[in-house]
DNA sequence: AAGTGGTCTAGACCACCCG
DNA sequence: GGGTGGTCTAGACCACTTT
């Protein structure tokens, strides 16, 4: 890399331009170039990447170097490995954690119990972000988004309802029907229809009282408390993609979350 | 170890009693190894472990296989590594995640604006388990635990109210002042006065509406909704040493999560 | 200068999967 | 049997901390 010290003979990944300027360890220079391939959909969800022997060999390092990279992609759930078959893009779709962001769990026995949420689509326009809206999602005030209502049911039982923004410029075209008919997650979804691949999401809690409209989807008492979930799903390199804001019924299920 | 495939010669950690009769890679019987030693306190919180050099002398071992050992035992958070200086048991002291557990974060800047929580202990006493309560300690009906009752405070506003339920047995002795006067976070007091270290925690969260009970503690109206924390604390091998239930105000803080 | 963790390499063999 | 990731070793040097 050119920011190596000259220790070992040989090892200038003659490649590419370099985006990395400031010094760094060989292998996080390596995760970086392997992380805009990933990017650039040089390799697809799913698929495979290239072993660790044929990346060595493409970055002139060795192979150990190239483990520790991909050591790093695995634990940022960016990559999935699988002995004896080879390292692949991680997905939405496929992987055996559907949900993987939703945290909520009936509160007696696993969430596979329940089957898939049915969800029902209330609404799916393009609207112009207001001041939060575009300050979540890096845009500007007024800048084109989708906004789309829906609840997810589980058992029969309307137990969430919840509004996504997305930048309207990544998801033209995005309609209720794509929404609603979709098998599968909806993040699955986007990376099909969209090529969008959420990577991480940060969630924001609060207890609140069920307006009207929402008491009434849910089939609650207005003043409920409810769990109310504002999410920002971000892609590659911190680029928020999705606000999305539930309100959680708690009296069946819960928001389950471990700390280490 | 004793279940090593005859692969590299003088490999035989010629020690103590195996205690791991299933097979599993070298690294890992080293980590369980490691960890024992963590349970029964050779090395204290706080306090630096052998270098990488020793413990592979120790457990004739390669370095690198002590060193994944370690690396693993760092990513659980048993651990914190310190280049040039050694690698040490963490602790919930001086580490400078104050509040590890505490995902309650005001609206506004950091934690560390606010200052320390202000605690205000309103009971500490010792009582039968309830079958919730025990259920959750893994203890029998009727054995006795310690209940404590408090309030915490931000900025002089009452924020949190929660209760603890601690086994009996291992926190003989505990007293509201301890719980009160304490310097640091309550989980530091139990490593220093009580030997228990909580390794990690589950937290069940709901939204539930005021009682007058706990509205008058958080002055705030009966039937505002609250957020509802339930954690257990875990210490070494799984063991469950405490129960929590916390009501939180999110009026003016919120519960953050990072998903991955 | 000495000691610690951190990086990098090179080579060997194991466990797993598939054709 | 040949490919992939997983483990283990041995040795070199780097970066950081302390004496």
């Amino acid at each position: 890399m050119a920011t190596m010290p000259p220790t070992p003979p040989e090892a200038s990944v003659a490649d590419a331009a370099q985006a990395t300027p400031a010094f760094s360890p060989l292998y996080q220079q390596i995760k970086s170039l392997i992380l805009q391939s990933l990017e650039t959909g040089e390799w697809k969800p799913g698929e495979a990447i290239p072993s660790e022997m044929d990346l060595a060999a493409r970055y002139r390092v060795s192979q150990g170097t190239v483990r520790k990279a991909i050591d790093e992609l695995a634990a940022d759930n960016l990559v999935v490995r699988r002995q004896g078959k080879g390292t692949f893009v991680a997905t939405h779709s496929e992987q055996h954690v559907q949900y993987r962001f939703l945290k909520l769990m009936p509160d007696s026995g696993d969430r596979d119990d329940e089957g898939p949420a049915q969800r029902t689509v209330l609404e799916c326009k393009r609207v112009r972000a207001s001041a939060e809206v575009a300050r979540a999602l890096a845009l500007r005030t007024a800048d084109s988004v989708v906004q789309v209502r829906r609840v997810l049911s589980f058992s029969e039982v309307p137990t969430i309802v919840e509004d996504l923004w997305l930048p309207g410029n990544a998801f033209k075209g995005l309609t209720a029907d794509q929404v609603a008919g979709y098998h599968g997650p909806t993040y699955a979804m986007f990376e099909v229809e969209f090529g969008v691949r959420m990577v991480r999401a940060e969630e924001r809690i609060r207890a609140v009282a069920a307006d009207s409209t929402i008491a009434a989807l849910l089939g609650v008492a207005p003043g409920t408390p409810l769990l109310s979930v504002e999410r920002v799903a971000y892609t590659y390199n911190d680029v928020p993609m999705e606000l999305r804001r539930g309100f959680y019924r708690t009296d069946t299920h819960h928001y389950r979350n471990e700390l280490n």
